[in-house]
DNA sequence: TATATTTTAATAGTAATACTATTATTTTTG
DNA sequence: CAAAAATAATAGTATTACTATTAAAATATA
Protein backbone atom coordinates (compact mmCIF):
# COMPACT_ATOMS: atom_id res chain seq x y z
CA UNK A 1 0.00 0.00 0.00
CA UNK A 2 2.41 2.85 0.78
CA UNK A 3 4.46 1.22 -1.41
CA UNK A 4 1.46 2.28 -4.17
CA UNK A 5 1.52 5.27 -3.14
CA UNK A 6 5.83 5.49 -3.63
CA UNK A 7 5.26 4.73 -7.60
CA UNK A 8 1.82 7.29 -8.22
CA UNK A 9 2.25 10.59 -9.87
CA UNK A 10 0.06 12.88 -8.03
CA UNK A 11 -1.53 15.19 -10.83
CA UNK A 12 -3.31 18.80 -10.18
CA UNK A 13 -5.28 20.63 -12.76
CA UNK A 14 -2.60 21.74 -15.46
CA UNK A 15 -3.27 25.76 -15.75
CA UNK A 16 -2.07 25.84 -12.24
CA UNK A 17 1.47 26.33 -13.35
CA UNK A 18 3.30 27.69 -16.38
CA UNK A 19 5.60 25.02 -16.81
CA UNK A 20 5.46 21.34 -14.90
CA UNK A 21 7.48 21.93 -11.79
CA UNK A 22 7.81 17.88 -11.80
CA UNK A 23 9.39 18.14 -15.28
CA UNK A 24 13.28 19.68 -14.08
CA UNK A 25 15.30 20.00 -11.19
CA UNK A 26 14.58 23.08 -10.52
CA UNK A 27 10.81 23.12 -10.49
CA UNK A 28 11.33 20.32 -7.89
CA UNK A 29 13.13 22.66 -6.02
CA UNK A 30 10.74 25.27 -6.03
CA UNK A 31 8.26 22.83 -4.34
CA UNK A 32 10.43 21.34 -2.03
CA UNK A 33 11.71 24.44 -0.75
CA UNK A 34 8.50 26.73 -1.05
CA UNK A 35 6.42 24.10 1.19
CA UNK A 36 9.71 24.38 4.17
CA UNK A 37 9.58 28.37 3.70
CA UNK A 38 6.05 28.85 3.59
CA UNK A 39 6.10 26.26 6.97
CA UNK A 40 8.52 28.68 8.07
CA UNK A 41 7.40 32.08 7.37
CA UNK A 42 4.09 31.76 6.52
CA UNK A 43 2.22 32.98 3.43
CA UNK A 44 1.87 36.58 3.86
CA UNK A 45 5.11 37.04 4.49
CA UNK A 46 6.42 34.36 1.75
CA UNK A 47 7.82 35.75 -1.52
CA UNK A 48 9.48 34.41 -4.85
CA UNK A 49 12.67 36.79 -4.03
CA UNK A 50 13.00 34.95 -0.90
CA UNK A 51 11.96 31.66 -2.42
CA UNK A 52 14.72 32.58 -4.83
CA UNK A 53 17.39 33.61 -2.34
CA UNK A 54 17.27 30.06 -0.56
CA UNK A 55 17.81 28.10 -3.57
CA UNK A 56 19.85 30.41 -5.64
CA UNK A 57 17.79 31.19 -8.36
CA UNK A 58 16.50 34.47 -9.57
CA UNK A 59 12.75 35.17 -8.48
CA UNK A 60 12.10 35.69 -12.19
CA UNK A 61 13.08 31.97 -12.91
CA UNK A 62 10.22 30.75 -10.71
CA UNK A 63 7.72 32.85 -11.84
CA UNK A 64 8.23 30.77 -15.51
CA UNK A 65 6.63 27.93 -13.51
CA UNK A 66 4.24 30.12 -11.61
CA UNK A 67 2.45 33.12 -12.56
CA UNK A 68 2.18 34.48 -8.72
CA UNK A 69 2.75 32.84 -5.17
CA UNK A 70 -1.23 32.27 -4.96
CA UNK A 71 -1.42 29.89 -8.18
CA UNK A 72 1.38 28.06 -6.02
CA UNK A 73 -0.35 27.90 -2.94
CA UNK A 74 -3.57 26.21 -5.33
CA UNK A 75 -0.91 23.97 -6.43
CA UNK A 76 0.40 22.72 -3.12
CA UNK A 77 -3.07 22.45 -1.58
CA UNK A 78 -4.53 20.45 -4.79
CA UNK A 79 -1.78 18.34 -4.04
CA UNK A 80 -2.43 17.78 -0.55
CA UNK A 81 -5.73 17.14 -1.41
CA UNK A 82 -5.41 14.59 -4.18
CA UNK A 83 -2.80 12.70 -2.04
CA UNK A 84 -5.63 12.28 0.75
CA UNK A 85 -8.09 11.18 -2.01
CA UNK A 86 -5.88 8.15 -3.07
CA UNK A 87 -5.59 7.61 0.57
CA UNK A 88 -8.97 7.16 0.84
CA UNK A 89 -10.11 5.70 -2.43
CA UNK A 90 -6.85 2.82 -1.42
CA UNK A 91 -7.50 1.98 2.08
CA UNK A 92 -11.18 1.61 1.60
CA UNK A 93 -11.37 -0.20 -1.19
CA UNK A 94 -11.85 -3.17 0.07
CA UNK A 95 -14.20 -2.67 3.15
CA UNK A 96 -18.00 -3.37 2.48
CA UNK A 97 -19.10 -2.43 5.60
CA UNK A 98 -20.19 1.57 5.36
CA UNK A 99 -19.98 2.09 8.67
CA UNK A 100 -16.28 0.58 9.45
CA UNK A 101 -15.58 2.61 6.15
CA UNK A 102 -16.81 5.87 7.32
CA UNK A 103 -14.92 5.34 10.51
CA UNK A 104 -11.73 4.90 8.60
CA UNK A 105 -12.39 8.29 6.57
CA UNK A 106 -12.60 10.24 9.41
CA UNK A 107 -9.16 8.80 10.44
CA UNK A 108 -7.68 9.71 7.30
CA UNK A 109 -9.33 12.99 6.73
CA UNK A 110 -9.12 14.46 10.86
CA UNK A 111 -5.84 12.80 11.60
CA UNK A 112 -2.71 14.98 11.37
CA UNK A 113 0.23 14.09 9.55
CA UNK A 114 3.09 12.47 11.85
CA UNK A 115 5.66 11.26 9.14
CA UNK A 116 7.09 11.89 6.30
CA UNK A 117 6.70 9.67 3.32
CA UNK A 118 10.22 10.27 2.40
CA UNK A 119 9.28 9.12 -1.36
CA UNK A 120 9.58 12.79 -2.92
CA UNK A 121 11.19 16.16 -2.43
CA UNK A 122 7.36 16.76 -0.80
CA UNK A 123 7.57 16.85 2.95
CA UNK A 124 4.14 15.90 3.92
CA UNK A 125 4.30 16.90 7.85
CA UNK A 126 5.10 20.28 6.58
CA UNK A 127 2.59 20.53 3.57
CA UNK A 128 0.05 19.46 6.36
CA UNK A 129 0.89 22.55 8.19
CA UNK A 130 0.55 24.91 5.64
CA UNK A 131 -3.05 23.48 4.59
CA UNK A 132 -3.89 23.84 8.09
CA UNK A 133 -2.85 27.30 8.26
CA UNK A 134 -3.57 28.59 4.80
CA UNK A 135 -6.05 25.93 2.79
CA UNK A 136 -8.92 28.76 3.66
CA UNK A 137 -6.91 31.53 1.63
CA UNK A 138 -6.87 29.60 -1.25
CA UNK A 139 -10.32 30.02 -1.90
CA UNK A 140 -11.12 33.19 0.37
CA UNK A 141 -10.55 35.64 -2.56
CA UNK A 142 -12.48 37.45 -5.11
CA UNK A 143 -10.97 35.45 -7.62
CA UNK A 144 -12.71 32.16 -6.30
CA UNK A 145 -15.34 31.90 -9.07
CA UNK A 146 -13.06 32.50 -11.89
CA UNK A 147 -10.50 30.04 -10.68
CA UNK A 148 -13.56 27.48 -9.65
CA UNK A 149 -14.48 27.99 -13.24
CA UNK A 150 -11.25 27.01 -14.28
CA UNK A 151 -11.18 23.75 -12.32
CA UNK A 152 -8.77 24.75 -9.65
CA UNK A 153 -10.91 23.32 -7.21
CA UNK A 154 -11.80 19.99 -8.50
CA UNK A 155 -9.80 17.73 -6.69
CA UNK A 156 -11.23 19.26 -3.43
CA UNK A 157 -15.08 18.75 -3.98
CA UNK A 158 -14.43 15.62 -5.54
CA UNK A 159 -13.13 14.28 -2.14
CA UNK A 160 -16.08 15.83 -0.18
CA UNK A 161 -18.78 14.19 -2.59
CA UNK A 162 -16.98 10.62 -2.17
CA UNK A 163 -17.37 11.68 1.60
CA UNK A 164 -21.04 12.49 0.93
CA UNK A 165 -21.53 9.36 -0.66
CA UNK A 166 -20.68 7.29 2.07
CA UNK A 167 -22.20 9.28 4.54
CA UNK A 168 -25.18 8.30 2.27
CA UNK A 169 -24.36 4.48 2.70
CA UNK A 170 -24.51 4.80 6.35
CA UNK A 171 -27.75 6.66 7.09
CA UNK A 172 -30.13 7.32 3.45
CA UNK A 173 -32.12 9.24 4.71
CA UNK A 174 -29.91 12.31 6.53
CA UNK A 175 -30.46 15.39 5.01
CA UNK A 176 -27.47 16.97 5.06
CA UNK A 177 -24.57 14.86 3.75
CA UNK A 178 -22.75 17.43 1.92
CA UNK A 179 -22.46 20.12 4.48
CA UNK A 180 -21.73 17.18 6.68
CA UNK A 181 -19.05 15.88 4.70
CA UNK A 182 -17.54 19.65 3.88
CA UNK A 183 -17.70 20.48 7.98
CA UNK A 184 -15.75 17.29 8.66
CA UNK A 185 -12.72 18.90 5.73
CA UNK A 186 -12.85 21.99 6.81
CA UNK A 187 -13.19 21.70 10.33
CA UNK A 188 -11.33 19.35 11.62
CA UNK A 189 -8.08 21.75 9.83
CA UNK A 190 -9.69 24.64 12.47
CA UNK A 191 -9.64 22.22 15.40
CA UNK A 192 -6.11 21.68 14.62
CA UNK A 193 -5.56 25.18 14.60
CA UNK A 194 -7.19 25.53 17.68
CA UNK A 195 -5.61 22.87 19.83
CA UNK A 196 -2.20 24.67 18.63
CA UNK A 197 -3.21 28.17 19.16
CA UNK A 198 -6.55 29.15 20.90
CA UNK A 199 -6.47 25.81 23.37
CA UNK A 200 -9.26 27.65 25.54
CA UNK A 201 -12.09 27.39 22.76
CA UNK A 202 -11.40 23.80 21.96
CA UNK A 203 -11.57 20.52 23.93
CA UNK A 204 -8.96 19.34 21.37
CA UNK A 205 -5.46 18.38 23.52
CA UNK A 206 -2.33 15.73 24.24
CA UNK A 207 -5.32 13.33 24.82
CA UNK A 208 -8.76 14.65 22.65
CA UNK A 209 -7.76 14.30 19.10
CA UNK A 210 -10.20 16.36 16.49
CA UNK A 211 -10.91 12.87 15.06
CA UNK A 212 -12.38 11.91 18.59
CA UNK A 213 -14.82 15.00 18.57
CA UNK A 214 -15.56 14.14 15.05
CA UNK A 215 -16.60 10.41 14.96
CA UNK A 216 -18.52 11.05 18.18
CA UNK A 217 -20.35 14.41 16.03
CA UNK A 218 -20.85 12.10 12.92
CA UNK A 219 -22.17 8.88 14.29
CA UNK A 220 -24.43 10.83 16.59
CA UNK A 221 -25.73 12.78 14.18
CA UNK A 222 -26.50 9.78 11.61
CA UNK A 223 -27.93 8.01 14.47
CA UNK A 224 -25.94 4.81 14.62
CA UNK B 1 -34.86 45.59 22.52
CA UNK B 2 -33.43 47.18 19.32
CA UNK B 3 -33.58 50.33 21.21
CA UNK B 4 -30.94 48.90 23.74
CA UNK B 5 -28.97 48.25 20.91
CA UNK B 6 -29.08 51.57 19.31
CA UNK B 7 -27.95 53.47 22.74
CA UNK B 8 -25.06 51.40 23.86
CA UNK B 9 -21.27 51.63 21.89
CA UNK B 10 -19.66 48.35 20.72
CA UNK B 11 -16.21 48.47 22.20
CA UNK B 12 -13.13 46.73 21.41
CA UNK B 13 -9.45 46.28 22.88
CA UNK B 14 -7.74 49.59 22.58
CA UNK B 15 -4.83 48.66 21.34
CA UNK B 16 -6.43 47.85 17.80
CA UNK B 17 -6.32 51.64 17.18
CA UNK B 18 -3.49 54.14 17.61
CA UNK B 19 -6.03 56.51 17.92
CA UNK B 20 -9.73 55.59 18.16
CA UNK B 21 -11.91 56.04 15.28
CA UNK B 22 -15.50 56.59 17.58
CA UNK B 23 -13.37 59.68 18.37
CA UNK B 24 -13.43 61.76 15.26
CA UNK B 25 -15.76 62.79 11.92
CA UNK B 26 -12.47 61.04 9.51
CA UNK B 27 -12.37 58.04 12.35
CA UNK B 28 -16.12 57.36 11.46
CA UNK B 29 -15.83 57.57 7.57
CA UNK B 30 -12.52 55.40 7.75
CA UNK B 31 -14.77 52.67 9.43
CA UNK B 32 -18.08 53.39 7.25
CA UNK B 33 -16.21 53.26 4.04
CA UNK B 34 -13.57 50.48 4.56
CA UNK B 35 -16.73 48.23 5.14
CA UNK B 36 -18.29 49.17 1.84
CA UNK B 37 -14.68 49.31 -0.02
CA UNK B 38 -13.41 45.78 1.58
CA UNK B 39 -16.95 43.91 0.63
CA UNK B 40 -16.59 45.70 -2.74
CA UNK B 41 -12.73 44.66 -3.06
CA UNK B 42 -11.98 42.31 -0.91
CA UNK B 43 -9.51 42.22 1.89
CA UNK B 44 -6.23 41.65 -0.25
CA UNK B 45 -7.08 44.30 -3.18
CA UNK B 46 -7.94 46.66 -0.12
CA UNK B 47 -5.12 49.21 0.84
CA UNK B 48 -5.40 52.33 3.15
CA UNK B 49 -4.32 54.97 -0.67
CA UNK B 50 -7.94 53.28 -2.03
CA UNK B 51 -9.33 53.85 1.10
CA UNK B 52 -8.19 57.12 1.17
CA UNK B 53 -8.77 58.29 -2.47
CA UNK B 54 -12.67 57.55 -1.29
CA UNK B 55 -13.05 59.27 1.05
CA UNK B 56 -10.59 62.17 0.24
CA UNK B 57 -8.14 61.98 3.43
CA UNK B 58 -4.29 61.37 1.92
CA UNK B 59 -3.76 57.33 3.38
CA UNK B 60 -0.95 58.89 6.35
CA UNK B 61 -4.32 59.98 7.72
CA UNK B 62 -5.70 56.90 8.17
CA UNK B 63 -2.00 55.56 9.16
CA UNK B 64 -2.81 57.72 12.57
CA UNK B 65 -5.65 55.41 13.23
CA UNK B 66 -4.66 52.13 12.27
CA UNK B 67 -1.20 50.58 12.31
CA UNK B 68 -1.78 48.20 9.25
CA UNK B 69 -5.12 46.79 7.53
CA UNK B 70 -4.75 44.08 9.53
CA UNK B 71 -5.39 46.06 12.38
CA UNK B 72 -8.13 46.93 10.84
CA UNK B 73 -9.45 44.10 10.08
CA UNK B 74 -9.28 42.89 13.59
CA UNK B 75 -11.30 46.22 14.47
CA UNK B 76 -14.30 44.80 12.31
CA UNK B 77 -14.24 41.73 13.35
CA UNK B 78 -13.99 42.15 16.92
CA UNK B 79 -16.61 44.88 16.59
CA UNK B 80 -19.02 42.24 14.54
CA UNK B 81 -18.26 39.75 17.49
CA UNK B 82 -18.91 41.83 20.15
CA UNK B 83 -22.30 42.86 18.58
CA UNK B 84 -23.54 38.99 18.17
CA UNK B 85 -22.50 39.11 21.81
CA UNK B 86 -24.79 41.29 22.86
CA UNK B 87 -27.64 40.03 20.82
CA UNK B 88 -26.97 36.35 22.64
CA UNK B 89 -26.62 37.70 25.63
CA UNK B 90 -29.56 40.06 25.48
CA UNK B 91 -31.91 37.73 23.65
CA UNK B 92 -31.70 34.60 25.65
CA UNK B 93 -31.44 36.50 29.28
CA UNK B 94 -35.08 35.79 30.24
CA UNK B 95 -34.91 32.72 28.80
CA UNK B 96 -35.13 29.50 31.46
CA UNK B 97 -35.34 26.44 29.08
CA UNK B 98 -31.71 25.43 28.51
CA UNK B 99 -32.82 23.56 25.11
CA UNK B 100 -34.94 26.79 23.69
CA UNK B 101 -31.92 29.14 24.90
CA UNK B 102 -29.46 27.16 22.48
CA UNK B 103 -32.19 27.14 19.61
CA UNK B 104 -31.72 30.68 19.60
CA UNK B 105 -28.58 30.91 19.73
CA UNK B 106 -27.89 28.58 16.91
CA UNK B 107 -30.21 31.49 14.98
CA UNK B 108 -28.54 34.49 16.13
CA UNK B 109 -25.34 32.77 15.04
CA UNK B 110 -25.84 30.90 12.41
CA UNK B 111 -28.48 32.95 10.60
CA UNK B 112 -26.67 35.63 8.43
CA UNK B 113 -27.24 39.21 8.59
CA UNK B 114 -30.68 40.49 6.38
CA UNK B 115 -31.02 44.01 7.54
CA UNK B 116 -28.78 46.83 8.57
CA UNK B 117 -30.40 48.70 11.54
CA UNK B 118 -29.07 51.95 10.53
CA UNK B 119 -28.24 53.20 13.92
CA UNK B 120 -24.16 54.09 12.85
CA UNK B 121 -22.23 54.95 10.07
CA UNK B 122 -21.55 50.92 10.39
CA UNK B 123 -23.58 48.92 7.61
CA UNK B 124 -24.02 45.70 9.51
CA UNK B 125 -24.94 43.50 6.39
CA UNK B 126 -21.74 44.20 4.30
CA UNK B 127 -19.93 43.59 7.77
CA UNK B 128 -21.34 39.94 7.71
CA UNK B 129 -19.68 39.52 3.98
CA UNK B 130 -16.89 40.60 5.49
CA UNK B 131 -16.92 38.45 8.83
CA UNK B 132 -17.65 35.49 5.98
CA UNK B 133 -14.80 36.16 3.35
CA UNK B 134 -12.35 37.36 6.10
CA UNK B 135 -12.95 36.36 9.20
CA UNK B 136 -10.26 33.51 9.34
CA UNK B 137 -7.43 35.30 8.39
CA UNK B 138 -7.51 37.80 11.34
CA UNK B 139 -6.41 34.85 12.92
CA UNK B 140 -4.64 32.62 10.17
CA UNK B 141 -1.59 34.41 10.32
CA UNK B 142 2.23 34.49 11.51
CA UNK B 143 1.58 36.82 14.33
CA UNK B 144 -1.46 34.93 16.32
CA UNK B 145 0.10 33.65 19.04
CA UNK B 146 1.39 37.53 20.07
CA UNK B 147 -2.03 39.13 18.72
CA UNK B 148 -3.87 36.18 21.16
CA UNK B 149 -1.47 37.17 24.15
CA UNK B 150 -2.53 41.56 23.18
CA UNK B 151 -6.09 40.32 23.70
CA UNK B 152 -7.41 40.93 20.28
CA UNK B 153 -9.57 37.87 19.95
CA UNK B 154 -11.05 37.88 24.01
CA UNK B 155 -14.59 39.25 22.54
CA UNK B 156 -14.39 36.40 19.65
CA UNK B 157 -13.10 33.51 22.30
CA UNK B 158 -15.70 35.00 25.26
CA UNK B 159 -18.30 34.23 22.49
CA UNK B 160 -17.46 30.84 22.15
CA UNK B 161 -17.34 30.22 25.68
CA UNK B 162 -20.91 31.45 26.55
CA UNK B 163 -22.12 29.00 23.65
CA UNK B 164 -19.85 26.69 25.39
CA UNK B 165 -22.10 27.13 28.73
CA UNK B 166 -25.52 26.83 27.28
CA UNK B 167 -24.38 23.27 25.67
CA UNK B 168 -23.41 22.28 29.02
CA UNK B 169 -26.38 23.16 30.59
CA UNK B 170 -28.67 20.84 27.85
CA UNK B 171 -26.44 17.83 28.25
CA UNK B 172 -23.74 18.23 31.25
CA UNK B 173 -22.40 15.02 30.28
CA UNK B 174 -21.29 15.79 26.42
CA UNK B 175 -17.57 15.62 26.22
CA UNK B 176 -16.59 18.13 23.23
CA UNK B 177 -18.92 20.95 24.55
CA UNK B 178 -16.03 23.75 23.09
CA UNK B 179 -15.25 22.09 20.34
CA UNK B 180 -19.24 21.99 19.25
CA UNK B 181 -19.07 25.64 20.29
CA UNK B 182 -15.93 26.91 17.94
CA UNK B 183 -17.49 24.55 14.97
CA UNK B 184 -20.85 26.38 15.22
CA UNK B 185 -19.39 30.04 14.77
CA UNK B 186 -16.60 29.17 12.26
CA UNK B 187 -18.83 26.25 10.34
CA UNK B 188 -21.71 28.58 9.65
CA UNK B 189 -19.74 31.05 8.26
CA UNK B 190 -18.19 28.42 5.92
CA UNK B 191 -21.20 26.84 4.96
CA UNK B 192 -22.71 30.41 4.15
CA UNK B 193 -19.74 30.87 2.02
CA UNK B 194 -20.32 27.23 0.43
CA UNK B 195 -23.87 28.21 -0.58
CA UNK B 196 -22.51 31.27 -2.66
CA UNK B 197 -19.33 29.89 -4.14
CA UNK B 198 -19.50 25.97 -3.76
CA UNK B 199 -23.04 24.70 -4.13
CA UNK B 200 -22.07 21.23 -4.73
CA UNK B 201 -20.25 20.67 -1.38
CA UNK B 202 -23.31 22.15 0.73
CA UNK B 203 -27.05 21.22 1.34
CA UNK B 204 -27.07 24.76 1.89
CA UNK B 205 -29.22 26.50 -0.41
CA UNK B 206 -32.55 29.23 -1.39
CA UNK B 207 -34.51 26.49 1.05
CA UNK B 208 -32.17 25.08 3.40
CA UNK B 209 -30.20 27.24 5.57
CA UNK B 210 -26.89 26.63 7.74
CA UNK B 211 -29.16 26.89 10.60
CA UNK B 212 -31.26 24.42 9.79
CA UNK B 213 -27.99 22.10 8.80
CA UNK B 214 -26.66 23.03 12.51
CA UNK B 215 -29.99 22.93 14.73
CA UNK B 216 -30.13 19.16 13.52
CA UNK B 217 -26.41 18.66 13.96
CA UNK B 218 -26.35 19.91 17.61
CA UNK B 219 -29.49 18.55 18.97
CA UNK B 220 -28.89 15.13 17.32
CA UNK B 221 -25.36 15.33 18.48
CA UNK B 222 -26.38 16.12 22.29
CA UNK B 223 -29.21 13.79 22.43
CA UNK B 224 -32.43 16.01 22.68
C1' DT C 1 29.37 16.73 -36.34
C1' DA C 2 27.86 21.37 -37.15
C1' DT C 3 24.17 24.32 -37.12
C1' DA C 4 19.53 25.72 -36.16
C1' DT C 5 15.94 25.63 -32.98
C1' DT C 6 14.00 25.48 -28.75
C1' DT C 7 14.13 25.63 -23.96
C1' DT C 8 15.64 27.65 -19.86
C1' DA C 9 17.68 31.09 -16.83
C1' DA C 10 19.63 35.67 -15.66
C1' DT C 11 19.63 40.78 -15.93
C1' DA C 12 17.55 44.83 -15.44
C1' DG C 13 14.10 47.08 -15.18
C1' DT C 14 8.77 49.30 -13.53
C1' DA C 15 4.45 50.30 -11.12
C1' DA C 16 2.26 49.66 -6.97
C1' DT C 17 2.27 48.78 -1.99
C1' DA C 18 3.11 49.64 2.80
C1' DC C 19 4.77 52.58 5.51
C1' DT C 20 7.42 56.95 7.82
C1' DA C 21 9.47 61.53 8.77
C1' DT C 22 8.59 66.09 8.41
C1' DT C 23 5.92 70.14 7.75
C1' DA C 24 1.59 72.67 7.68
C1' DT C 25 -2.82 73.57 9.49
C1' DT C 26 -6.51 73.54 12.69
C1' DT C 27 -8.37 73.23 17.22
C1' DT C 28 -8.20 73.72 22.04
C1' DT C 29 -6.87 75.86 26.18
C1' DG C 30 -5.10 79.34 29.56
C1' DC D 1 -5.69 86.35 21.69
C1' DA D 2 -1.44 83.73 22.00
C1' DA D 3 0.62 79.34 23.06
C1' DA D 4 0.20 74.60 23.11
C1' DA D 5 -1.59 70.54 21.50
C1' DA D 6 -3.88 67.84 18.24
C1' DT D 7 -4.60 66.66 13.61
C1' DA D 8 -3.85 66.32 8.66
C1' DA D 9 -1.13 66.86 4.38
C1' DT D 10 3.26 66.51 1.76
C1' DA D 11 6.84 64.10 0.26
C1' DG D 12 9.40 60.83 0.60
C1' DT D 13 11.64 55.29 0.91
C1' DA D 14 12.18 50.29 0.91
C1' DT D 15 9.96 46.38 -0.55
C1' DT D 16 6.89 43.71 -3.37
C1' DA D 17 5.05 41.73 -7.46
C1' DC D 18 5.78 41.38 -11.72
C1' DT D 19 7.66 41.93 -16.97
C1' DA D 20 10.55 42.67 -21.09
C1' DT D 21 14.74 41.59 -22.87
C1' DT D 22 18.97 39.23 -23.34
C1' DA D 23 22.13 35.35 -22.56
C1' DA D 24 23.18 30.61 -22.10
C1' DA D 25 22.32 25.80 -22.35
C1' DA D 26 20.16 21.79 -24.21
C1' DT D 27 18.11 19.40 -27.96
C1' DA D 28 16.96 18.36 -32.64
C1' DT D 29 18.00 18.19 -37.38
C1' DA D 30 20.80 18.31 -41.76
Amino acid sequence: MEELLKNLQIRVNENLYLKDPESSSLGKKIIENSIILIEEIGFEGFTFKKLGDRIQSPEASIYRYFENKHKLLLYLTSWYWSWKEYQLVIKTYSIPNPQKKLDLILEIITQSVETDSNFSHINEVKLNTIVINENSKSFLTKEVDEDNKQGYFLIYKRLINRIKDIILEVNPNYPFPSSLASTIVDGSLHQHFLKKHFPTITDCNKVVSPTDFYKNLVFKTLDV
